[in-house]
DNA sequence: ACATCTCGCAACAACAAAAGTTTCGAAATC
DNA sequence: GATTTCGAAACTTTTGTTGTTGCGAGATGT
């Protein structure tokens, strides 16, 4: 089963936005993820309606980041993007009377519930701050080694 | 993203196996599943490959549990099934020398990594007895209404 | 022996969901 | 008014899963 990496790169993109000057074009989003513009629109769409970003049309137009990155969470990008589903594994109901099948969807049901509570919870705790800030300490830790390229 | 329900079928079909005599044909398993014998060929291979089914050709031929329900747990299942992963959603390595995406996907990955050990945890904690325990309650449950149509 | 039932396996077809593409229009800037 | 850029709809492509067909092998019953 694929996997949805929307939200992986969408907290990508983001990140890089609030690191550069004036607003980012679907194209050169696009370019970043491997990806075609439509698509990029396509994804953000669920962003700026949510109030995370805006676009501009026109010269100079394009995408950005309408509050500061510590005020947006991992969930609240989630959110987003239609608060899509964390699990490729669910129940069946075929025969919602048997009670075999409740027995089971019950067990089950009641283990995605509690993960799916862990996920929303660590969601909720990270904001893309952190996740800026963790970006600056790998930077620190690589730029310290003695026999980094970039030194 | 449609959900892999194969676990939870299978649950279901192992415990109405234990409580029928005999052999379980992939055609009437295919009946109850709304499915067809091939499919449930494939799918239970896993279950006999891993021991806990056992399938027999020729009359009176069909599928037979090779261990009691109390022997049997929901994780050994989800192995059995091959041990898909859980997640509909993922991490993205498009670039995996980008620090931003590694700061990315370890917040991702952490949270994911927590709500798999917790899903196996819980899945590794119930047996299919308890399963069917947790049936047969049920069924008092039901039998036990005043104004039940069993009665 | 022979017919019948059943699984095993491989190849193929059908289907669904996601991603990609094309095309047009609208708004903003140069 | 030419160009840039997003917005949206329609369409195509791709990918993974499920369903189907066909043949062979083994087991049982007549």
């Amino acid at each position: 089963m694929r996997r949805d990496s929307r939200l992986s790169r969408m907290l990508h993109v983001l990140i890089h936005m609030d690191r550069i000057e004036g607003a980012a074009t679907s194209d050169q989003i696009a370019q970043m993820l491997g990806t075609n513009p439509v698509v990029v629109r396509r994804t953000m769409a669920g962003l700026r309606d949510d109030g995370y970003v805006h676009s501009e049309k026109g010269h100079g137009g394009g995408w950005v980041l309408t509050r500061p990155l510590s005020e947006i969470t991992m969930l609240d990008i989630h959110r987003a993007l239609g608060n899509p589903g964390f699990f490729a594994v669910g129940v069946a109901i075929d025969h919602p009377e048997c009670l075999v099948e409740q027995a089971v969807n019950s067990a089950l049901g009641s283990a995605f519930e509690a993960a799916e509570n862990l996920l929303i919870g660590k969601f909720a705790a990270v904001t893309l701050a952190d996740l800026a800030d963790d970006f600056d300490q790998r930077m620190a830790q690589i730029t310290a080694e003695p026999n980094c390229e970039l030194t």
